[in-house]
DNA sequence: TGACAAAACGAACGTTCGTTCTATTTTAGG
DNA sequence: CCTAAAATAGAACGAACGTTCGTTTTGTCA
């Protein structure tokens, strides 16, 4: 049973660069199955129906976005650095991981208002990325390198609207210093967040 | 020639908060005229194409963003006040104005990455719009609310996040207090960019 | 090599899409 | 009130949609 999983996996590298352009919506099994030069018949008979196809994709995206942000960011130190890193991955590799950029962004939009499986996994995917960040956070404090009274929610928020403007930003308007600009505004956020006593200038990583 | 103009504005109306809700690729002119009670020939008639049909719905939703939120902003004090207002108004006023939310946010990923008019005018749109806000903040530093060496495109893409992150958290994971914590961001943004002899406390709003 | 299962195919289903006609109704102005 | 114009309706179009079916090709293991 090795054929049949290969090609699915192809289909779906496919269309995870497909939603990353155009959205969930623009995925259809027609062009997909023209792009991969197989039979619609054929693509479909490996998911039974466009609702499976469409979670197979952002499962997939959720395991890719594992591998190339939070995994190695968990590999670094405890504490900025580790936060530092899932923020520094989410603004380069993960930004052109995917050619429509970050697929998460992409769908987004269209899913918060119509209730389903596509959208619950999606939220469940948010959640537990910002619960992540949190507990990465609270480690940081934990470490010393955070005021003691941050507040946690306050800063995973922050840190979202960071990512959330740089795609934007990089996306739509097409700013090609998006990527200095969220970084800077990370760098702010980050001395907000420090404890007092390392606040001034930056606190070295460590390695 | 006042029925039809009379009939295109209220088409054009439903056509709003559908696509906030759902974005522009979902905007069928056949689901639009079933909820408007009317022929889609008869509705099609009123724009001669889809394209014009959206390009339409993206001009009327600019003029409502600058009813709702760049006009009554403007009549504030130069300055602080005047950002403030901004903010303050789409925090407020235009998440609710349509029952999808920021209309924008819902079309900009579904579009960002396939070229035409409809990118186009969002586009000039959202370049408008941040002009808008640098002038309004080019004028706090003229006034002395701001720090002199502020870098007004940081500022705007600082600002730009909030918004887009407050979209985001509030519309997807219906957090409650989006509002809050993006306010509360926003403030902070305030405070790192004032006049280093106002920056104790808030500038008082002069009024 | 033969047998059996998995995988891919091609055709067709019923719907919906945007669009184009022509015909009919409704509105506005002299 | 009548007429020209504007607005709407209705039917039909080719194309694309997701899905189902039976058949054919391909792969795997005894």
């Amino acid at each position: 049973m090795s054929k049949g999983g290969d090609t699915k996996r192809t289909i779906v590298d496919h269309a995870l660069g497909l939603v990353s352009r155009t959205g969930l919506g623009a995925l259809s099994i027609g062009a997909l199955a023209l792009e991969m030069g197989m039979s619609k018949s054929g693509l479909f008979a490996h998911f039974g129906s466009k609702e499976a196809l469409q979670l197979t994709v952002l499962q997939a995206a959720r395991e890719r976005f594992v591998d190339v942000v939070v995994a190695p960011a968990l590999k670094r130190p405890r504490g900025e650095p580790r936060v530092r890193e899932m923020m520094e991955r989410v603004l380069t590799q993960w930004e052109k991981d995917l050619p429509g950029g970050c697929i998460f962004y992409a769908v987004t939009a269209e899913l918060d208002d119509q209730a389903g499986p596509a959208r619950d996994y999606l939220i469940q995917t948010q959640v537990d990325y910002r619960e992540t960040v949190l507990r990465a956070a609270a480690i940081a404090v934990e470490e010393g390198h955070f005021r003691k009274d941050l507040d946690l929610e306050q800063f995973v928020f922050e840190y979202g609207s960071i990512t959330t403007g740089f795609h934007y930003t990089g996306r739509l308007l097409r700013i090609a210093d998006a990527e200095a600009r969220a970084r800077r505004q990370f760098e702010a956020l980050l001395e907000r967040s420090r404890s007092p006593d390392t606040a001034e200038g930056r606190a070295k990583p460590r390695r």
